[in-house]
DNA sequence: CAGTCGTGGGA
DNA sequence: TTCCCAAGACT
């Protein structure tokens, strides 16, 4: 980095004319008309992108602002309503903790979200990035915010090749210096556009990047090899047994998980821990039957090799764990990925209703 | 601090 | 097939 009031203007500049445009966002123009983001829309996409795509980021915002347009009316729902929302999208403890946030917001600031860093840092789910994040974005606060993006820029622009996590504090410090006091939300939201379409993972676009003259990582040579990152553990493989219990009207027998850990609060098939060497564990007694074939999975520190078994039971069957769901009200989109798979195969080898 | 916690797409 | 990874938070 040579001059950091030239990258900052040359970042705006290139934001203006290349911002992506998206459904939660402000744009520069529309911003520069007097148009401020709503809080609640701002914080909404800023806890879904956690870790998450813009892609499958996109149909979920758009669904929950249509159910849910103001923060008293998520306040307001249901846990399993919208667990069931959320269902796909990954990292449950996320709408666990949106949940939480949502009625604090609600019942202990009358709606009104909190327009400082250190306020929003005390509400659930909040952490440094989303709550720098929406003092930037909807308060237009000149706060820093620091993500993956983030951090594969500044290692760039001043080739810093000390490894992540390590590197987080200096990558951080060089970020805060390069905050300008002047449109700072319009700044975060540019050095993610920057990161998430030109200073890219592989094979960075350096010959159309608004930053070219101020990057020592290109002058060096090393971009496409940074941010440098630790080496990472080997996924471990466990094995499981869910089963699926099939009601003779067709009612299907799931269980809402624990509140905490693994897909937590969602809805799942019951059947073994996983683990080296599941234990069978049948939720009810029943004539079970092996699925052929397996689900695979891979969540983020392990794979699952997921074995099924199928059962039909009479309609007065009874339960004392988990409770039967009508086949009308019945969505294999509510459920987590994996037990979606697991409806999949199984559903193959039930009768037809 | 290091482990936990999902998913789907792309190379 | 396998690996990487995408706007991290929490314990």
């Amino acid at each position: 980095m040579r001059d950091v009031t030239s990258a900052q203007s040359a970042l705006l500049d290139w934001y203006d004319a290349h911002a992506r445009v998206m459904p939660w966002r402000v744009g520069p123009a529309e911003r520069r008309a007097g148009i401020v983001p709503d809080p609640y829309r701002v914080w909404l996409s800023e806890v879904m992108l956690q870790q998450t795509t813009v892609a499958a980021v996109r149909e979920k915002y758009l669904r929950f602002t249509a159910l849910w347009p103001r923060v008293e009316d998520l306040a307001a729902e249901e846990d399993a309503t919208v667990m069931a929302e959320w269902a796909g999208l990954g990292y449950y403890a996320r709408a666990r903790n949106l949940l939480k946030c949502a009625r604090v917001v609600a019942v202990e600031h009358s709606g009104v979200f909190p327009d400082t860093r250190d306020a929003l840092l005390g509400l659930p789910g909040i952490g440094p990035y989303t709550a720098a994040a929406i003092a930037a974005i909807a308060f237009d606060r000149p706060e820093t915010v620091v993500d993956g993006n983030v951090e594969r820029v500044v290692s760039r622009l001043y080739d810093i090749h000390t490894p992540l996590p390590e590197a987080k504090p200096e990558l951080t410090s060089v970020a805060e210096a390069l905050t300008p006091t002047q449109r700072p939300g319009d700044h975060a939201q540019a050095m993610m556009d920057l990161g998430a379409t030109i200073c890219t993972p592989r094979r960075p676009a350096c010959g159309i990047c608004p930053l070219i003259a101020e990057c020592a990582a290109r002058v060096a040579g090393t971009a496409a090899d940074l941010p440098k990152k630790s080496p990472k553990t080997a996924k471990p493989t466990r094995l499981g047994i869910a089963y699926v219990a099939q009601r003779e009207d067709g009612a299907v027998l799931l269980e809402t998980r624990p509140p905490r850990g693994l897909l937590g609060g969602m809805l799942g098939w019951p059947g073994t821990e996983w683990n080296d060497a599941p234990v069978a564990a049948p939720p009810l007694e029943a004539d079970w039957q092996q699925v052929p074939g397996e689900v695979r999975h891979t969540f983020t520190h392990f794979h699952l090799r997921l074995a099924l078994q199928v059962a039909v039971v009479p309609a007065d069957t009874q339960t004392t764990r988990g409770g039967f769901h009508g086949r009308a009200d019945f969505r294999p989109a509510a459920l987590p990925t994996v037990m979606r798979k697991a409806w999949d195969l199984a559903s193959s080898a039930l009768p037809p209703l």
